[in-house]
DNA sequence: CCGCGATGTATCGGACCGATACATCGCACG
DNA sequence: CGTGCGATGTATCGGTCCGATACATCGCGG
């Protein structure tokens, strides 16, 4: 999952580790609260390893004067490669049972402006899927059960189901919106979000595979 | 937070592996998916080892007619110790940092008909204060950060923002409720839920309804 | 009688986290 | 003028937990 993240951010800009903790604590803040350093610096020795990335210290040219006296420790910049972009491309096209758990949807959303109509839509119906399942479940839990459990076990099965029912609602919309077209929450189209570099045109009926 | 989960639920009954992950998933079920042998079996061993539980073969007495041929492997019941107890007690009652994100403010909550009325009260308010604070952090970035976003990252945003509010509200709501020494969603004692064994007596004052 | 789904125990590699360590920089406060 | 503190920045280590996998038994329907 950080690998896929971080493959999406570098597509945006090179940057270094903090600089990636912090763009991905704000894109992915609605999901997890904030990634450590001990899975961020390790993936990105993952990457590197596997020649998604590049790492190159970064060192102001005209700073060979500073002598290495106290072995400055520069800051290192991330740039992801081509075969980084057709990693990324991969991924977030490909969709595993892992696709559809609470952190997995959270980054595959995070990156639907990247993702063509057709992925969205089956990421979207499979996350309804199983947001469905888990609310039957509980339902089940609720009905079938009830009196084997507490009243405080009973409220924290309430108010799941309830965060169930209401995520469904927003799936429906988001995959309503998406078959008519739209970009979410936005009733009439042109005035479609991204300005920049939205690679995926928004509207139906294109959807082409890649670039040469 | 595992410990805290199979603690609790031994001090219910002995139980084998298998049935302790179906009464872990009834009784999570609302904060997380299912819980793997993977981290349970090593849990229990765990558990074993520092001599909060025991483990006993299930051998039906009258079995022994029964060759070793195809050494039958039995299943192994685990028992809470008196020490196990008093490990949990200390669990339920210290509130780390940890108590206060989704898995462990479950887990914790989960188990409220076991924790005094203070400690429920500590871990309510401390689990408002987080969640208020990811609150603020998304509405910062929603506010401050908005054009730098994609329509689609916005919508995840948004829909983080109203599962906070809603949490909060739903917090406020249980605080007051245990202000007022009431059970959860129980506008009136009497109908008290959890008729077994509840070793804490709910609240102050009220809620001696207690059925023969 | 055979297969299949539920019951049941167990391991292994890998992802990710929390604590920790250490170094630099700018600026506010004394 | 210095000094200390919060932000910036890189990095490791131990430990928890997950997903895949393996293997064995049992009851039931076809």
């Amino acid at each position: 999952m950080l690998e896929l993240a971080v493959l999406g951010l570098l597509q945006e800009a090179p940057m270094h580790g903090y600089e990636l903790r912090k763009e991905l604590t704000a894109k992915l803040g609605a999901i997890r609260a904030a990634i450590s350093y001990g899975s961020l610096y390790p993936t990105l020795r993952r990457l590197q390893a596997a020649g998604w990335i590049t790492e190159a210290a970064e060192t102001p040219a005209t700073a060979e004067e500073v002598p290495a006296l106290t072995s400055r420790r520069g800051r290192v910049v991330y740039t992801i490669t081509a075969e980084g972009k057709e990693r990324f491309a991969q991924l977030i096209a490909q969709a595993g049972p892992e696709t559809y758990d609470d952190t997995g949807f959270g980054v595959h959303f995070a990156f639907f402006a990247r993702t063509d109509q057709a992925t969205r839509l089956r990421i979207l119906e499979g996350r309804r899927r199983k947001i469905e399942e888990r609310r039957e479940g509980l339902r089940d839990v609720l009905g079938r059960a009830a009196e084997r459990l507490d009243a405080y076990t009973l409220e924290l099965q309430r108010h799941g189901l309830d965060a169930c029912e209401r995520e469904v609602r927003w799936l429906e919309e988001l995959i309503a919106n998406e078959r008519s077209g739209r970009a979410p929450a936005d009733p009439r189209p042109g005035t479609a979000g991204g300005r920049g570099d939205n690679d995926s045109p928004p509207t139906p009926g294109t959807s082409r595979t890649e670039r040469p």
